[in-house]
DNA sequence: TTATCGCGTGGGCAAATGTTCGCTCAGCAA
DNA sequence: TTGCTGAGCGAACATTTGCCCACGCGATAA
């Protein structure tokens, strides 16, 4: 035991830990504190303000959303963020949507309880769909959602992964389907149909949206924007080899989150990525796959907020 | 993860998790983590102040306290023990379970991140719940915890002092309750209880433990066994006659910690008294009441370490 | 000796926190 | 349906804490 001196600065770490213990362990008032320690209240708060900065008092939470926590706030600072949230993730289903979709979904709710008229702009997949349907009913008719894409194939058939009307319809709130294919035939056709006034309002509606909250898609065959037949064996080469990394609402970006100069996003009809240094975009996000193209989505500054989960918050610190 | 059900309950925890981690860990004020969770003020307050009363929040001070210290080497040297650790006490609440608490959850927490297997055996008191209740959660399976004894009364009901079940629920850890009556009706019921095969298992666990946590009992009116009801009135009488001056794991013993040779004792279902020179014995005991149960418990080698706290320990160099 | 500096102290005040109380509302039995 | 009950909420109030400032005291250098 290697006891130091007494030196005038080991007996003021001493008080500090007492009073650092009789306020956080005992659960004194620093008034209290102070008569037993003789001193003044305000000798006391400064020494419990030095056992903090001291970092003599160890505060931990001993619950799972702790990890979480620090997972988020580590993913906060890293990258950059001004919007995190971390959800436990099951280890034996890490890319399970649930956990997400409720944490994504009570976010949702929170904005929608404010008062104030809210734009919310919506992509599509089926995370934000399984966010969707975490909504409760509740009654907003002065808030407004809008769709940042259109979910019509080519031939008008429609994907299934549609979250605005649902979204709309639960929460009663009036909506603005996009009312365009997601992919154009070619750039006049694209040029043609942005023409409509309708679909004006519509993006001028995404560009002033308070949120707007998308999921982000990976590339290879897994990719969402392959599984659902919009990009052929062909064309996923091409880019691929011109870098593609991830694709938000279509846009398919490269690994520092730049939009690739490719034909496919030549035809791409969905509304402009938004600017994320100027209003909130949350993304939604789990899975091992996605976890270059969500890196890249925060180097290319596309998002200003991620909701995601333990496994996938790790990898991306790792 | 044992994801639960998302019940009510479970999410008002991860709630009051998450307040509090806000709050003490990343040190916003009950304001800002009410607009960050979009509730009101009071709520967050409540929030944390459940976190708190659901010891989700664990608090403790990282310092040698030099006064602690010098007492702690004091009582190592006079009394020849192999382990001492001396926490602060409150004036007012000398007898304060928390602090002890803390400091033996923090040797168990040493002991079970090793990841050599380790037996560790636990007796029973409302110190050792106190210890418990300050472990954190925790992924143990290599060590096994044991109980010393066990905790129904003779009619069969419990008595809520059990640390075995519960420290084994918190670590994760294989845990081997000991499956008898704290006293038997006489000697010939007790040959018979302890001859099954499930208690001699048992037995023989908590000769091998690594390390053997127990509490202290003091004699008198106010000693533990004769609270819960173990001992009558009569019979204390009897016993302090005979010398009875402490008691650990129900084995009574006098003034040199010798166990005393009285009905009781022969009526005892504990395991036998460990031999503190060979395994680590470490007694969490605290309060004037107990100095001298503590002192014989030392003098016979009945323990080979002792946690307790300032007042107590003065008093046992007095 | 005196001006000055460093440091702790206590006063005072604003912000943060804890507590009480009345209200609402869901759930439930009559 | 009505009335009861208990949980949860937020307003208002009480207490505690954080912080700034002016003062006093002892040490030190000019």
């Amino acid at each position: 035991m290697t006891l130091g001196r007494i030196t005038p600065e080991t007996t003021r770490l001493d008080d500090a830990a007492r009073a650092g213990w009789l306020y956080y362990v005992a659960g004194n008032t620093q008034d209290e504190i102070a008569r037993k320690l003789g001193v003044s209240r305000q000798s006391v708060q400064r020494l419990v303000s030095l056992a903090m900065s001291e970092r003599l008092v160890k505060v931990r939470i001993d619950h799972p959303i702790a990890a979480c926590m620090d997972l988020a706030m580590a993913l906060t600072e890293r990258f950059g963020l001004r919007f995190c949230e971390v959800v436990p993730s099951d280890p034996d289903a890490p890319d399970l949507l649930t956990g997400v979709a409720i944490a994504a979904a009570a976010e949702l709710e929170r904005r929608l309880k404010l008062p104030e008229p809210q734009i919310i702009a919506l992509g599509t997949g089926r995370a934000l769909k399984a966010c969707v349907e975490q909504l409760p009913r509740m009654s907003c008719p002065q808030h407004r959602i809008v769709s940042l894409l259109g979910n019509m194939m080519a031939d008008g058939s429609a994907t299934p992964y549609n979250a605005t009307i649902r979204m709309a319809d639960r929460v009663g709130a009036q909506h603005y389907p996009y009312p365009l294919p997601v992919l154009a035939r070619d750039e006049e056709e694209l040029r043609l149909l942005q023409g409509q006034e309708a679909v004006r309002h519509t993006l001028e509606l995404c560009k002033r949206a308070d949120l707007t909250l998308v999921g982000i898609g990976n590339m290879g065959r897994s990719a969402p924007l392959y599984v659902d037949g919009f990009i052929s064996d062909a064309e996923m080469e091409i880019l691929e080899a011109a870098g593609a990394t991830g694709e938000i609402t279509s846009w398919i970006y490269d690994a520092q989150g730049v939009r690739i100069d490719t034909d496919f996003n030549s035809r791409v009809a969905s509304a402009p990525l938004p600017v994320a240094s100027d209003r909130d975009v949350v993304a939604v996000a789990v899975g091992q796959a996605k976890i270059a193209a969500i890196k890249a989505a925060i180097a290319g500054n596309l998002i200003s907020g991620l909701i995601t989960n333990e496994s996938t918050a790790a990898s991306l610190l790792a």
